[in-house]
Order: C-alpha cells, then structure tokens, then sequence
DNA sequence: CTCAGGGGAGACAGACCAGTCTTACTCGCT
DNA sequence: AGCGAGTAAGACTGGTCTGTCTCCCCTGAG
C-alpha cells in the first residue's frame, strides 16, 4: 500500500492524507503506529531492502547462475528484465538520497542500505574469488546505479552495457 | 542566484518566495519575466548546460588532455576535482529528473540535456576515431552517472574508479 | 508640470502539507 | 450489563506552496 506509493511516485510526492485515506485507517490510527512520516519512510526502505535488493535483485541473480562469477553478471540479467517493465520506478534508495539529501536522516539510512547492496556484491565476489573485492563491489555498484539512471532515461538496453563493463570489472580482478 | 539555489538544494527545495525574496525582486516582476516557476527551472537547466556541462565539464576535460583520447579520460579528472569541493552538488539533471519523473516536462527536459552530454562524448569519441559511437557515449554515460552518484553517496574515489573502467571501455572501442 | 507605466512591497486566494485533537462507535472482557 | 480500549471520520492548527491582485512610489517622456 504505501510501499507501492512511495516507490512509483517518491517519498515527498505522497502524502500522509493521502496514504490514510487509501488505507481506509484513520489518522490518528496512523500517528499511534508511525510518531512521523518520516518514520514510515523508514519502515519502508526497510521494506525495499527486503522486497527489492534481496529477494527481487539478489536472490533472483543467485537463482540465474550456477557459479558466483554467472550470478554476478545475472544481476544485470535480473536488472534488464527489470528495465522493460512498465511499473519501473527506479531505486528507492537513490531517489531518497537525492531528494533529500546525504545529510537528512532519510538521505543518510538510504546511504546505509545502499552499502547492504555493496555488502551483497562483496560477499559474491569473495564466493568467486576475486581480489580487492571492496574496490570490486564500489564499482561494481557505479555500474548498478549508472544503468538504473540510464533506464529512467529511457534506455533500455543500459543493463545490457553494463554487463559488458561488469565483465572486464570481473576479469581486472581475477589476479 | 536562482541558479545557485537550485543546483544546491534541488528546485523542489526552493520557492519563489524565497526566489523573490534573496533577489530582491517583486512578485509580480517575477511572474511578469516568467509565467510560472517551471519557466524559471526551463531557464535554470538551460543554465546548467551551458555553465556546467560545456563550461565546467567538456572545456575542461578539452583543456587538460592533448588527444582526444585524453581529454575524454580528463573528464574523469574533472569530476574527482568536483567530487572533492564541498559545494559538490550533484547533477541537477539528475536530480530533476528523478525529482520529477520522466513524463514531466521538466523530467523531459532533464532528458534532453543528458542526451547533449552524451552527444559531447559521442563528438570526443569521433574525435579520437572510436568505433560505434553511440554505443560507446551511452556506456560512457553509465560511467558518468553512476560515479556521481557514488559522489553523493560520500565516496570520493568513485572518479578515479570510473575511470579506470573507462579505460577500458576505450579500448574495446578502437577496433 | 503632468501623466502613464514599471517595479517594490506585500496582502490575499486556494490548495496543499504534517501533525493534533474531538466525537462517535464498536468490540471484547469482566 | 457495564466499562475501557481501540478505531474511523474528520475538524482543526499552523505552516507551506504557487500564483494573483492591490497599493504606492518613482521615473522618464511630452
């Protein structure tokens, strides 16, 4: 319900009024459950962490390769899939960070789920053997949120380029 | 002055009264130049064009490198100077178009003023006798984009790392 | 000098926002 | 039956926003 509103249209553009009258509960209802909206923003990156980077991005690439060095190049699979459909909304977590900036307490937890993400290509390159994967996953993940801005462009193909990219990534550190 | 306090604080951010208000300027005067605040954002990204991307970006990635191969690498160069300055803003195309949303007029804006970005690095690239350019401008473009991001983010080696894959994205482009 | 027009200052309209509070009702427990 | 907790509905507060309108002054042309 409000996860499905904050991630189509961004946490500023919907409003408190907005999501009680939707949810059919009453605001003072809302106000004993969340002290502020920005504590339901919490609660739904939270959500997104969940929902979108685990089980929709991560466990998906898992499932597509067989070794971790396919299931790294898979997330770019899993990503262009994701470009062609036609609720993409982007990544919550840059999107907050850029709306609010780094400094707001929503621009910094968004900062911290974005480094889940790294953690998560961290521990996929560590499985696959790779040297320096803290470097690794910091461009790794250029290539991730590059695309994604790329695909709210318009382009489609974006996932497809930095697949490519990904590869010579990977093979740089391989030794 | 409006340009200031838009690339800082994104356009959301700042209204007309405070517009008027640090300018000086009267209210009516304002919507007598403009008809309404998005014509202001139109002239501000217009803005944006021409003092950032030609002036601050491409002019200076032209400067410090002496082949076009260089110069398209500068730009890495540029960026992790910007990366480092603490008035580091972002890109306010970015910004207004995850802001706003591709369907927006100012989104739609936001769009073609990164297609003009990449068409300075499509040029660059003719220059430095690449092959399938625009292939290689949107790749390139990833590049850019994601390291900004990870600017954002607080990581301040994202240029130099987007450069090294630039590198090699270059070189695939030469044969 | 006269007068028209532009601009500064700011009130105002109408719509939103987050957050508080009141009223009325329902349900479960004793 | 009676009572208390929880909730829906929504009024309300105080603030924000964009955009319009009024008032008044100042200046420059004839």
């Amino acid at each position: 319900m409000a996860y499905d509103l904050f991630s189509r249209r961004g946490v500023r553009d919907v409003g408190v009024n907005e999501l009680i009258e939707r949810s059919g509960v009453a605001k003072a209802t809302f106000y004993r459950h969340f002290p502020s909206k920005d504590s339901l923003v919490l609660a739904f990156l939270e959500q997104r962490d969940q929902l979108w980077t685990v089980e929709a991005i991560v466990s998906q690439a898992r499932l597509r390769g067989t070794t971790p060095t396919e299931q790294l190049l898979a997330i770019f699979d899993v990503f262009g899939d994701w470009f062609l459909r036609d609720d993409f909304e982007a990544c919550s977590f840059i999107n907050v960070l850029l709306e609010m900036g780094p400094a707001h307490p929503l621009g910094k937890a968004s900062i911290d789920y974005l480094a889940k993400i790294r953690g998560h290509v961290q521990a996929l390159a560590e499985e696959a053997g790779l040297q320096r994967t803290e470097e690794f996953s910091r461009s790794w993940h250029i290539l991730m949120k590059g695309s994604i801005v790329s695909a709210t462009e318009g382009d489609t193909g974006a996932a497809k380029r930095a697949q490519q990219m990904a590869g010579w990534l990977i093979e740089h550190h391989r030794s």
